[in-house]
DNA sequence: GACCTGCTGCGGCTTG
């Protein structure tokens, strides 16, 4: 495709020749589609460009409408509003196009505005808007919530949504659709672009974020906007690191640590390195097993994680950016951000649980088009080895997971309805046409927002007689917060984001380190020693919510733990692990091994073993094992569906069980499976099994089975949160865990009883039924399991498969020491 | 209610 000759392109042109630049194609399809006032998604990876693809468009599109006067024309006009979702970028990016603007000579200022600008540039902005904004979607909605907000984008041309497949599938990604649909409502003539990586609904994520703008143009939403794909391969290379030797590596484990040896020599061969793990205690682990394996690291080793102090994280960035770090220890905190480009390697620990997560950090590397990204895999334990393989495929058949979008999020809508009540006020007929233009609220029904209404106006019907929910008053049919109390909190909380309260780690000599959870700290003794951000800390005692610590000397401590997300292994990644073990289970029987995955042939001793005790599953298949031990009556089922979705069979499964003979069960799962024990004989078999995963009556089974009220409690918190139900005190002023559970389980019980259809209620059994158990997916999966063969075998002891889940349940009573001895025992065991 | 594996991300302490 060539571009139209035009002012703007020949500037632009002339500039990037001058810089010896040639715009990728995907970029100059970009400019002609932004010269053409089009909408649409840019489709590339990282560090390609992508930026200026968007970028340059708006600057082009403006030399083109002020072709005479573009140097000196503009000023307080904002021109190109910039969405993207990490502070961290923003002053990159910031940076990258003043040195554009300023080489062009043109009239233009870049402001950043997020929760790091200060007061006098928040007030600069003000007097004068600058041409390009940089700005959080939390912080957009901030300035929603100013008065006269509407002077602020009335010039708008261009708004562009950067790492939109990180925002898609969350709440953020809600917020984002939001401020668009009341931009589109405001200003109907600017172009809207939004940027993503690759992911499986690329369609999708198009539709979603230009729904307010199809609308406007009266065009189904499904075909509206233009897709521009960055024809940009990347190479990427995997290679797993093996054990010396496989029958010696443990068959259980998620640390990896054993083969800390192994990675000595990849730091050492190469310029940097990134070590991804995939838990904040397990990095702090790792970063000291690194050290004491090879002490000339020490200076050049550094770790990142989330509970990590802001400005020692800022300056492990630095220096990574710098190259003065030879070696980063990191978990998904530096899964995005900064470009590093000095980054060479990427060791990957453990399960990265989805193909686009690995491919993601995999991108780390090589961080320019054409250059190679190398990655290698860690397991941490004997059967992880596979998912090499399976991700190995995945990438080459670009098997990416999807995001799917959140649907008709209450609590978001309320906190938006008080957002615009703060500034200006809204008219409900407006806006309710406005938001239904969006994807995540177009079916939302009349009596749903009339709930909606009646609920930020009055309370609801169970909270009616507080005065404190009555936060919108109506004022000539205009409804308006006009309380500046109110109001304030209401700015203090804005955002999706709900994080536990956490307790500040502080020197006594002054000085932060990072963040734990209250738990942690409860049961330490002043004296105690234990690690944070790699340090050795002594507990000093507790201040005002903060953690005094000194530093301290002592060779051994307590490494923290904090309870965080658990993702479960993806779909994608375990459809392709069953067929690599269906693979892996034909290789048995086969002589040539030429053109198999080392992986598979490395695993091939545990794989006999596994074939003769019990059987090796193919794709469409269900292994099934019964085994006796002293502990009891196991029954081990193997779908390889996730934690989350087995954690819910397991409990379906086991009610199921119970409905033909009266038992009970102890459950356990992992990624790869789940386990039942129960002191007698477990009656599955032939006769029953797919009976028993029948996906019929599966709703109501899951309410009999689990205790979804316990759970929908849970995440109610958040939602209470977040639709400005509960106050989470001012800033500074920590409240405690306990006080927040306790406040939301109060208001939840409430509605219970005197609203039961509340509407913020039902999204909290919704969450839990779509996030916590994702029913979809277990559906699915029931399906599938009607469609395969049941596999049942009867092995005389723990098998290879099994004995990981085994090793995690019996993780819940014991010690670690007394685990480290069980296991050993089971091995030797199974070694007879 | 929390641990023995369990991520990340943002915002707020005014204004007339």
């Amino acid at each position: 495709m060539k571009l139209k000759a035009t002012k703007g392109y020949d500037v632009v042109h002339a500039w990037l020749k001058e810089k010896s630049l040639s715009p990728f194609q995907f970029q100059q399809e970009t400019w002609q589609h932004i010269i053409d006032k089009k909408s649409g998604l840019v489709n590339a990876p990282t560090g390609c460009g992508k930026t200026f693809s968007v970028f340059l468009g708006s600057v082009i599109d403006f030399i083109n409408e002020h072709p005479k006067n573009y140097k000196t024309k503009s000023k307080n006009n904002l021109q190109l509003l910039w969405v993207t979702p990490l502070r961290a970028l923003a002053t990159d990016i910031g940076r990258a196009m003043e040195e554009v603007i300023d080489e062009l000579g043109m009239n233009w200022k870049v402001g950043i505005r997020n929760g790091d600008t200060s007061i006098s540039d928040r007030q600069k902005q003000k007097r004068q808007v600058p041409e390009v904004l940089i700005i959080t979607p939390e912080s957009l909605h901030l300035l929603l919530a100013h008065k006269n907000y509407t002077d602020v984008f009335k010039s708008l041309k261009i708004v562009a949504v950067d790492e939109w497949h990180e925002l898609l599938g969350s709440k953020r990604g809600v917020q984002v659709e939001l401020a668009i649909s009341r931009l589109a409502g405001l200003n109907p003539k600017f172009c809207l672009w939004g940027i993503s990586a690759t992911i499986g609904n690329l369609q999708q994520a198009k539709e979603v974020l230009l729904s307010p703008i199809a609308n406007l143009y009266q065009q189904s939403p499904d075909k509206f906007g233009e897709t521009v794909t960055a024809q940009i391969d990347k190479n990427i290379q995997i290679e797993s690191v093996f054990p010396d030797e496989i029958e010696k590596f443990p068959w259980a484990g998620h640390l990896g640590i054993k083969l800390v040896d192994k990675v000595i020599p990849i730091i050492m061969n190469s310029r940097t390195t990134l070590i991804f793990i995939n838990t904040r205690g397990m990095s702090e682990m790792w970063y000291q097993a690194l050290l004491t394996a090879c002490p000339e690291l020490a200076g050049v080793i550094a770790l990142h994680h989330g509970s990590i102090e802001q400005d020692l994280r800022s300056w492990v960035e630095e220096n990574l950016h710098t190259g003065k770090l030879k070696t980063v220890v990191c978990t998904a905190s530096l899964d995005l951000g900064v470009d590093f480009r000095p980054v060479e390697t990427v060791i990957q620990v453990g399960s990265p649980k989805g193909v686009a997560r690995f491919l993601q950090r995999a991108g780390r590397s090589g961080h320019r088009p054409g250059e190679i990204s190398k990655i290698y895999f860690l397991p941490t334990h004997s059967l992880e080895l596979m998912e090499a393989a399976a991700l190995k495929e995945a990438t080459e058949i670009k098997l990416i997971e999807s995001r799917e979008p959140r649907l008709l999020c209450f609590d978001v809508l309320i906190q938006y309805l008080s957002t615009l009540a703060i500034s200006d006020g809204f008219y409900p007929k407006d806006i309710f046409e406005e938001i239904k233009t969006t994807y995540c609220y177009r079916d939302i029904n009349d009596e749903e927002w009339q709930k909606i209404l009646q609920f930020t106006t009055a309370g609801g019907v169970a909270l009616q007689q507080y005065d404190d929910y009555k936060k919108i008053e109506i004022i000539d049919g205009l409804y308006k917060i006009n309380n500046r109390r109110i109001a304030m909190r209401h700015r203090m909380h804005i955002g999706t984001i709900v994080s536990d309260p956490m307790m500040k780690v502080k020197f006594i000599s002054g000085g932060f380190v990072g963040v734990i959870e209250e738990w942690f700290i409860a049961r330490l003794q002043p004296g105690d020693i234990f690690t944070l951000a790699g340090r050795t800390l002594e507990f000093v005692m507790i201040k005002e919510m903060t953690a005094l610590v000194r530093k301290s000397n002592a060779k051994k401590s307590i490494i923290p733990s904090w309870q965080g997300g658990r993702m479960p292994l993806s779909a994608n990644l375990g459809f392709m692990l069953r067929k690599k073990f269906d693979e892996a289970g034909l290789l048995l029987h086969k002589k040539n091994k030429k053109g198999i995955d080392r992986e598979i042939t490395e695993l091939q001793p545990l794989f006999e073993l596994q074939e003769y005790l019990s059987h090796i599953p193919k794709q469409n298949e269900l292994l099934i094992e019964h085994i006796e031990t002293q502990d009891g009556f196991h029954l081990f089922v193997f779908p390889f569906e996730g934690r989350l979705v087995h954690e819910a069979m397991a409990a379906v499964l086991a009610y199921r069980i119970s409905r033909i003979t009266p038992i009970t069960f102890s459950l356990a799962m992992n990624d790869y499976g789940f386990e039942l024990l129960s002191d007698q004989p477990i009656p599955l078999d032939d006769t029953n099994s797919y009976g028993l995963f029948s996906p019929q009556n599966l709703f109501a089974d899951i309410q009999r089975s689990l205790n979804s009220v316990e759970m929908a409690k849970r995440k109610f918190r958040d939602i209470a949160v977040i639709g400005g139900l509960i106050f989470t005190g001012f800033p500074g002023e920590q409240k405690k865990a306990r006080h927040l559970q306790s406040s939301a389980s109060l208001l939840f019980n409430v509605f219970a009883e005197y609203e039961p259809g509340n509407l913020l209620l039902r999204q909290s059994y919704n969450e839990v039924m779509e996030q916590q158990m994702e029913e979809e997916r277990l559906r699915k999966m029931l399906e599938r399991i009607q469609k395969s063969k049941i596999i049942i075998t009867f092995p005389n002891r723990l098998t290879p498969f099994c004995f990981p889940i085994k090793v995690d349940s019996m993780r819940e009573n014991l010690t670690s020491e007394k685990l480290e001895d069980r296991v050993k025992r089971m091995q030797m065991q199974l070694e007879k």
